[in-house]
DNA sequence: TTTAAAGTCGCAAACGTTTGCGAGAATTTT
DNA sequence: AAAATTCTCGCAAACGTTTGCGACTTTAAA
């Protein structure tokens, strides 16, 4: 069966392609019998108007692109689904593209992004040292690029993210409360400006206020990596009291080494993290976290969206505020 | 800047359009010297052909539909992930849309996924009493539709899923393996097939094998709802010594009562479930579990819509199989 | 040298919309 | 009753491709 197009309408109305046009869009030229009788056949027909068409015609496409890293990912995946709900409510549809990490797919899905002519699109950076060139090339071609959670230095984009610093310093704060004497603070990707933020900010304020807590300091991008130093670090003559996990991946092999070596939580080691929540409250007791929910990103994410989209230019960055929720770790 | 189009790479060539566009996928008919020049410049324009344009002429858009409960959830983003892959591979994008368990917006996402003229979708039935009336339609007007997980009963679909039966019994094995004497059956929704299905042969299995277990069948539509069920039987005189987990969330309640009444695993409950191993591997000792891979499902249905696209119709209803992990619960 | 066959390329229609403009019919105003 | 409005509607071009067909030019065969 072939769709029916507006061609089809008209000729079994008698009409011209333009009235029904404008019938079904409740335009005024139209009487309003006429738009009566349009609207019963299209109905009767199930007429839905072909995207391609419109989008040819009008040059705007109504759908959005995403880039991240992963869809599997309990962070991306809250953000995607906000993106998502948004979207759907102002009526745009969602092309969702993973970079695998992987640059070259990351320009792939541009691409693709460009060739659909997407109305813009929400870019999670890959890697560190990123070439923005392509982004560059999207803005001349006036395709809005709003950067989230891992996001370019260069400002000359739209960018999202969390509030790092706070997030990082708020965690310090809480540690230095417990009145820690010896901690291991655990962070991602060396390259990665996020850890970048988190590190300096968690080191300087850690620094300023609390100078004779001992801090450890080392990075993993795994969870092995994660359990890893845990151990190790756990093997010492001076066992760290309270351990600090930058991500969700970190404190699930922090995690697992705690468990392995069934060291108690909170007596012998606190836990902090920073978190959207999920993997936190799967402990028990709880473990305590920093708040960052990829669902307000995704909600802030949008807004600038539009903001680009309806008035032109607007170059800012903007964070979501984190919150500190209590579990039972520290 | 206004995007490159064919006919302005005519134009600056002094070549007509058809021939622009036959140079640019190497149509025997083009001479070598002009499709060299025609890529140069192409290049250097960085023209990208206008998909819509393309898809409006050719009536195939390369798009792939995707409906899905919820994005943010254990095992869907897992078969997302795979089929986009898998559809990136074979120069398919993807479209992405959620119908949040609700049946009302998954009809609003097939009517945007009709309008983009998808060539295919593949689609979780949000609810349990469906009206597939418009899935019907989709076939009528050959978008061929892949179901998985969650599929109708209805003969006349495609449809990937698990070997749910498979799955409950091999939990059942090991249950009965295990030497339990009376054991907790923690299941989903009760008017989801795949509730039906796992629990029906799950408790046929028990009935045949090991009639003299005593088996407590219950059913849990979220973690909460297991958490506070799995307290009632742990205060009971006769408490469960196994208890099986018919999905990660039920899981994730179960664990929490356990944590917090602090029962002993495996030495005072065994504890199984089937899930993808992510949650299961989080706790310690780690849980044991039947393994059912959202990535492997994903790739088995890419697979068949390939071939319900190329090869006509091929109604089939296939399977991924399951295999057991052992953790350390059992 | 003529004829046939390749080798190159352009014309024009089509895909399904939207929209400025103009035209005829019905209605209202003088 | 003529003139000015207002209602309805159709024409035709445009969006950027693809593709069958025909035409011209060059090369190979007779």
């Amino acid at each position: 069966m072939t769709n029916t197009t507006l061609k089809l309408l008209a000729q079994q109305l008698q009409l011209s392609i333009s009235t029904v046009s404008r019938a079904l869009k409740d335009h005024p030229d139209i009487s309003a019998s006429t738009k009566a009788k349009v609207n019963a056949l299209a109905q009767s027909l199930d007429y839905e108007p072909n995207a391609y068409a419109i989008q040819l015609r009008t040059q705007n496409s109504k759908i959005l692109g995403v880039i991240v890293p992963a869809i599997s990912n309990l962070f991306y995946d809250s953000f995607i689904a906000a993106v998502e709900e948004e979207s759907r409510n102002n009526g745009y549809a969602l092309m969702i593209l993973q970079s695998s990490h992987n640059p070259e797919n990351e320009l792939d899905n541009l691409k693709i992004f460009r060739q659909n002519r997407v109305s813009g699109v929400f870019a999670c950076l890959s890697s560190s040292s990123e070439n923005l060139e392509v982004y560059k090339r999207m803005n001349e071609r006036e395709i809005p690029v709003v950067f989230f959670d891992i996001v370019p230095k260069d400002n000359h984009f739209t960018k999202v993210r969390m509030a790092d610093e706070r997030c990082a310093i708020m965690a310090a704060e809480k540690i230095i409360k417990r009145n820690a004497k010896k901690v291991l603070a655990l962070f991602g990707d060396e390259a990665l400006s996020i850890t970048q933020k988190r590190k300096s900010a968690f080191q300087k304020f850690m620094q300023d206020f609390a100078p004779k807590i001992h801090c450890s300091i080392a990075h993993a991008s795994s969870s092995k990596e994660a359990e890893a130093i845990t151990k190790k670090f756990a093997g010492k003559i001076q066992k760290p009291d309270t351990v600090f996990c930058m991500t969700d991946e970190i404190l699930i092999g922090v995690m697992k080494a705690i468990q392995e070596l069934e060291i108690k939580v909170p007596s012998e080691i606190g836990v902090i993290s920073i978190s959207n929540g999920f993997i936190p409250n799967l402990y028990y007791p709880h473990i305590s976290y920093v708040e960052t929910s990829g669902h307000e990103l995704g909600k802030l994410a949008f807004i600038q969206m539009l903001a680009n989209i309806k008035g032109g230019k607007t170059l800012t960055e903007l964070t979501v505020d984190a919150k500190y929720v209590e579990g039972g770790s520290m």
